[in-house]
RNA sequence: CGGGGUGUAGCGCAGCAUGGUAGCGCGCCUGCUUUGGGUGCAGGAGGUCCCCGGUUCGAAUCCGGGCACCCCGACCA
């Protein structure tokens, strides 16, 4: 390709609406523009890249034996509503009706459609096991995407599903995609890490997400340095070992003091001089409309998805949502504002993390604008249905698996994969009749990883002040050339030769043939992050050499005119 | 959905408290110049000042309503 036809519009300003440097690099670089809140256009560059994301993915999904679909974007509310989600998805799914008043919406994720698919076309277990794939388009409205391509409304991804006759036989399957998974991260170059995680609006038994490791990630995780275990935070336990669980002291007395504005843990440890650790922080949360109080030490923050499934799994209560209480709803059910909730006559079911059976001489809220109890004892003054784990993990948390001292990271979630069991299968009839005769569900897994994420994520991961520094394999050339005199016949035509036999040889080249200044080429050139750089100029040319230098690297060497062709798609295919 | 902010040329911004026919830098076009890190000079094109309504002789500027975008939080794969 010749830069001077490549619809390549770089900026040297950063956007004003960007934040991060992928997004801004993105933008810079001529790879997405905008076209509104959460939905972008993908440039000549940008999709050049994406399509050799879409390369490796596809490498890996089929070498680990699935087979590639495509299924619609928009989809009938029926499917959606025989599974449930119509009502259980929320406001994230996009409803619309067609020109009949039918129901649809776009398609978020494609769990019905493919167990529709697949419960008409399949019925033996001699069919399975089976693993499909696609590479499609989603959307979701989220309530706030963000950070350009990282968190978009519509964005590209490819979904496997993949159907087995027993929960074993899908083990393998999860097993398998978890590996390919773990090879396209390898490719990619990314510095990653596979973690336990939360399965949130999907469902199922178990999963994982692959979590790229950089500082502006979303996601909190946290690993053992020790053993390797690593989970999201939203999902690690504590262990029951963390608490040194105190017995009650009968000298205590509980006070009311008063504590006037003093609404934050931090206020009132201050005022009160006593230690956050002392404190316990009493949380609001709404199953569906009924109030529920939720008790962790100030220090600590609740885990609502803890909180949910304890609920759900230990004392049977049957809900659709869990949610934090706004400040209104607090008022109204502990009769004071923000900030002065506490477990003591406090009319609803009280939970508590096991964290608390360790204060002693605690602090409360007195549901009383500007009063606190002190002198909490807990085993003495809480009327609490259950102590359990309930909180967030944190750095320094002991791990649950080996006991060691947890470290923390931040992460950008690029892959997700669930065993997703029979839910789909059994909501929408999606049987086999097995060996025996037996009719059965087939057991789900499905396995998602996004595509355009992951270009924000390689940017996020690979870059420097001038611009972005793209690994080989998805970079959208592998090699750029600098002719930096064009009026120089010996400097274009040398250039161009280099050219013809790149391209000949199958490199992704690109020449930047404009006329212009050197300086506006070498800018642009580290702004789009080309791998190698083949520079062409007359100091070189006059001594038979021209200077080859890699995007990561500070040195350049001199390469024989002859030669680098040559040398060229040596550094290429290493690095590919 | 709560809190905060922004909207003026393709991009980045000034002008707005004190209303008077719109400006800077980059980019773009023409010509010359320069050629190893965004050259220099000269000339030029380009704007319903987010939208609707109001006040006023007159609104980018004041008032009301709406929309869009960004940030923090809530929520979310």
């Amino acid at each position: 390709m010749r830069l001077s036809s490549l619809f390549m519009p770089t900026r040297k300003e950063d956007p004003a609406e960007a934040e991060i440097a992928s997004h801004k690099l993105l933008i810079r670089g001529g790879y997405i523009r905008m076209v509104a809140r959460g939905i972008y256009n993908f440039l000549p560059l940008g999709q050049r890249s994406l399509r050799k994301i879409k390369t490796i993915i596809r490498e890996e999904m089929d070498q680990a034996g699935a087979q590639e679909v495509l299924l619609p974007g928009v989809q009938p509310s029926d499917l959606w509503e025989e599974s449930g989600r119509w009502e259980e998805y929320g406001p994230e799914l996009l409803r619309f009706e067609d020109r009949k008043g039918g129901g649809f919406c776009l398609g978020p994720t494609h769990e019905e459609v493919i167990t529709d698919m697949v419960r008409g076309e399949v019925n033996s277990y001699k069919q399975l096991p089976m693993n499909i794939y696609q590479i499609q388009t989603k959307f979701r409205d989220e309530p706030r995407p963000r950070f350009g391509i990282l968190r978009a409304r519509e964005f590209i991804m490819k979904d496997a599903y993949s159907f087995d006759v027993d929960e074993e036989a899908a083990a393998d399957s999860y097993d398998e995609m978890f590996d390919a998974y773990s090879r396209i991260c390898d490719r990619l170059g990314f510095d990653w890490r596979a973690v336990e995680a939360d399965t949130g609006a999907i469902g199922g038994s178990r999963s994982h997400e692959f979590q790229v490791i950089t500082d502006t990630g979303e996601d909190d995780l946290v690993s053992c340095p020790d053993c390797g275990y690593a989970a999201n935070i939203e999902k690690a336990d504590v262990p029951a070992t963390s608490v040194d669980t105190v017995e009650p002291s009968d000298e205590l007395e509980l006070e009311t003091v008063e504590t006037p504005d003093q609404t934050t843990i931090d206020e009132v440890s201050d005022f009160l001089d006593v230690a956050p650790e002392q404190c316990i922080k009493t949380v609001i949360v709404l199953a569906d409309d009924e109030p529920l109080a939720v008790l962790v030490r100030g220090d600590h923050e609740v885990n609502e998805i803890k909180v949910r499934d304890y609920l759900r799994d230990e004392l049977d209560r049957d809900f659709t949502h869990l949610h934090l209480a706004g400040d209104q709803t607090v008022r109204e059910v502990t009769g004071a504002p923000v900030g002065f909730a506490g477990p003591i006559g406090l009319d609803m079911p009280i939970l508590a993390d096991r964290a608390i059976q360790s204060i002693t001489d605690g602090v409360v809220g007195a549901n009383d604008a500007n009063a606190h109890y002190t002198g909490i004892d807990w085993s003495r003054d809480l009327d609490v249905e259950a102590f359990a784990d309930l909180r967030e993990a944190r750095g320094g948390d002991p791990c649950p698996e080996c006991g060691e001292s947890l470290e923390t990271n931040q992460g950008i979630e690029v892959g997700h994969v669930f065993f997703l069991g029979t839910k789909y299968s059994e909501a929408l009839g999606a049987t086999i009749q097995d060996e025996h005769g037996q009719q059965r569900p087939m057991v789900m897994g499905c396995y998602g990883i996004g595509v355009t994420r992951i270009l924000a994520a390689v940017a996020e991961q690979n870059h420097d002040d001038d611009g972005l520094i793209w690994p080989m394999p998805i970079a959208p050339f592998e090699v750029t050339i600098l002719p930096l005199q064009m009026q120089s016949d010996e400097v274009v035509e040398t250039a161009e030769q280099l050219y013809d036999d790149l391209q000949e040889a199958g490199v992704d080249v690109l020449l930047d043939d404009r006329d212009e200044g050197v300086g506006a080429k070498f800018k642009d050139a580290d702004l789009i992050g080309i791998p190698l750089r083949i520079v062409v100029g007359t100091r070189g040319v006059d001594n038979g050499e021209l200077e080859f230098k890699l995007r990561w690297e500070d040195e350049q060497t001199d390469v024989a005119i002859d030669e680098a062709a040559d040398r060229a798609i040596e550094v290429v295919e290493r690095e590919r």
